[in-house]
DNA sequence: ATTATCTATAGATCTATAGATAATGC
DNA sequence: ATTATCTATAGATCTATAGATAATGC
């Protein structure tokens, strides 16, 4: 009796809403790493479920298949990432009014993300190495990437360097962007490739070089658009 | 008798070697283009026997097991792509000892591979293809991507660009050359995604507006390294 | 006699679900 | 009474190989 008493005084028992909140972040962590390093046609559900601790059918439970759960990896951190590039852009848009720069658009835009792999947080170096698979996958698959969550930021970046140069055709600046693109995908994916080419010289997760390069290059280089 | 010297004398039967050549051609043309749409891990041995005509018992025989398999499709092709790489970067080289610039250096680096994806052959295209996933492919899968036929060439083009610009280090060239990696692998992906992204502006078969742009973004970027 | 190709199948997966059990809610 | 978790398994794959058959070589 008095155990009871004690017992509900301070419980040690969880709440439910506890229990899914912890099992579902447990999984979706197991899933982000996992994922970020084999993809998602080389990862199953049962790795994927002894890595998290839990069973397949519990994955089924929350996700209820594999591309549910491949979805619900990308969302989670989908929100945080585009409102931190947004804000990033508008406030350099808005403290620059009439004198923006390629070059410092181009910091805007990359500086949250480069910083979001610098967090020490190796759930976000996962999730951006999965963004660079993603980026770089053809549509059409078990995933649909036609559109992905980081769209609407791209318009803006788009918008503003219309604005530094409004004589580039727009085709033109999507070509900018296609590369900028293309940088960022192979710098987030770590594939530890251009360590070995350098011998050692680059490391692929000095985050803070790899930033100042490529706002230096490509922020230089968008002045060779042609009218 | 009439009809067997007939036979005889214009025979119907191939070859072994021919047999082979085609069967071997056939089988690595199929597996070209799976492997090139949906990756390693996205494909099937069944698959791609299916596709080429053929049993999974003679990719076996022919390929050991489907990382030879792999192994073959990426062989095939390297040696042309490299050589023909490696003589427009020696033939630039040499037309232009003493005033080589970093855009001319990076336009005889390229031009080959986009061409290359110019040529009609859709069997160059999926290789093209399969060559972007297999270079912002982890190290340490089922494939080994420690070392792939391409980083000879890569070297002689960090070379020139030394050249160009012998006061700037090392690892920034290295940095250098991982951008222009970058923008060429998503390239040659073909996602499609910028096609989707630009409202139809762009699209990612136009290798020709893609080379000139990037040589011309990309060689104008090489400025802004410092010393 | 040797090489290319097919038949058949082993043995090990995979995703997904039905149904039972354990824990929390009220 | 409802929600979270586990047990057990269906049904459909997968890669790979052993052994039989068909075609070419000499």
């Amino acid at each position: 009796m008095a155990v009871a008493v004690a017992r509900k005084k301070q419980p040690a028992r969880r709440r439910q809403a506890d229990r899914r909140e912890e099992s579902r972040e447990r999984i979706l962590d197991a899933a982000e790493e996992l994922l970020a390093k084999r993809g998602y046609d080389g990862v199953t559900m049962r790795e994927i479920a002894t890595a998290s601790g839990a069973d397949t059918s519990l994955l089924h439970y929350y996700f209820d298949n594999k591309a549910g759960l491949f979805d619900a990896v990308i969302a989670r951190r989908a929100g945080l990432v585009n409102e931190t590039r947004q804000a990033s852009l508008d406030g350099y848009a808005e403290a620059h009014a009439g004198n923006m720069t390629a070059t410092g658009v181009l910091r805007a835009y990359l500086e949250p993300t480069f910083s979001f792999m610098l967090s020490g947080d190796p759930g976000n170096q996962n999730y951006g190495a999965l963004i660079a698979k993603l980026n770089s996958t053809a549509m059409g698959g078990d995933v649909d990437t036609t559109h992905t969550p980081f769209d609407p930021v791209v318009e803006r970046l788009v918008e503003l360097l219309a604005e530094v140069r409004p004589e580039v055709s727009r085709a033109d600046l999507y070509w900018y962007y296609h590369f900028v693109s293309g940088a960022i995908s192979l710098s987030l994916a770590q594939t530890g490739r251009i360590d070995v080419l350098s011998g050692g010289l680059c490391r692929s997760d000095d985050f803070e070089t790899i930033l100042d390069r490529m706002v230096r290059v490509l922020g230089h280089g968008f002045a060779a658009l042609e009218p």
